[in-house]
DNA sequence: TGCTATTAGTTAGCTCTACTAATCAATAGT
DNA sequence: ACTATTGATTAGTAGAGCTAACTAATAGCA
């Protein structure tokens, strides 16, 4: 059992460096996005979660509230985000994500996989199937 | 060919929202770190790579010259880092980790790579070795 | 040799991202 | 109805990113 321990902290650390590495390679294309990781982040919960309270949203993020509320005023600004207050609190403020952030967003993304698919390029069938199975395992983390 | 690209984009797609879900998971041990994210990921380079200048980090790091110089500024303040001119070229600075920047920089991520190898605890041995497969041809990117 | 161009790093000043503390408004619980 | 709690914002600070401008050192060359 120590050994099985062992061998999970190995891989562990392996996945580890490996999602540090992926993700520094793909980060290079959100400068064309024009706006900052945070709000990039955000844009993307609203996107694929759909509407979020301030509170929710911060949470999600693993940040406070204030900050989330801030990262808003950007996103709102930019007029990617919609603020309107919940009907059945109004202490909430639910956020919505516009067309023209959904765009944004999506384009952004596809950026980002696009550069990463290009790379992909270099393995086999084969190790790609390893890949794709792994990318499954990951999710149910 | 097209279908091969599209499943290129699919994978690409799996990996990309896996990394982000597994670093997303690991950062919150971070706050123990005591230090902020570009300076922990600074430090490093320097403990994995070993001394590098402050342009020789900056490009590594993805940002600009003075980015890294106010970056160092904090690490050496810290006495995390230190920063001693070049023999040959007096115009460049060598920046290196001290013995306990060392220390932190390793506590820190023990603690991530812990935090991860519990959740693997929920997978099979055969589950395990797709994941060990994956990060070593991930680490081939 | 001496003049100029280039290179490495820092400083200054801006924006964005993060925090805590304090505040305001609305809801919930006696 | 009064108080406590909750959700969001404001204020103020620190960290992390940028460009522009500067200093110091090296390289190139007439």
């Amino acid at each position: 059992m120590s050994s099985e321990q062992a061998r999970r902290a190995a891989i562990a650390d392996a996945l580890h460096s490996g999602a540090i590495k992926l993700l520094r390679m793909v980060r290079s294309e959100d400068a064309a996005a024009g706006i900052g990781p945070a709000q990039l982040s955000a844009l993307s919960v609203l996107v694929f979660m759909g509407e979020k309270t301030v509170g929710e949203l911060a949470a999600l993020e693993q940040v406070r509230a204030p900050t989330m509320s801030r990262i808003a005023d950007g996103l709102v600004e930019r007029q990617l985000v919609q603020r309107h207050s919940a009907t059945t609190d109004r202490r909430r403020v639910r956020l919505a994500v516009t067309a023209e952030g959904r765009k944004l967003l999506l384009a952004g993304k596809d950026r980002r996989v696009r550069a990463l698919a290009k790379r992909l390029e270099a393995f086999t069938a084969g190790e790609l199937t390893t890949l794709k199975e792994a990318a499954r395992l990951i999710e149910r983390l």
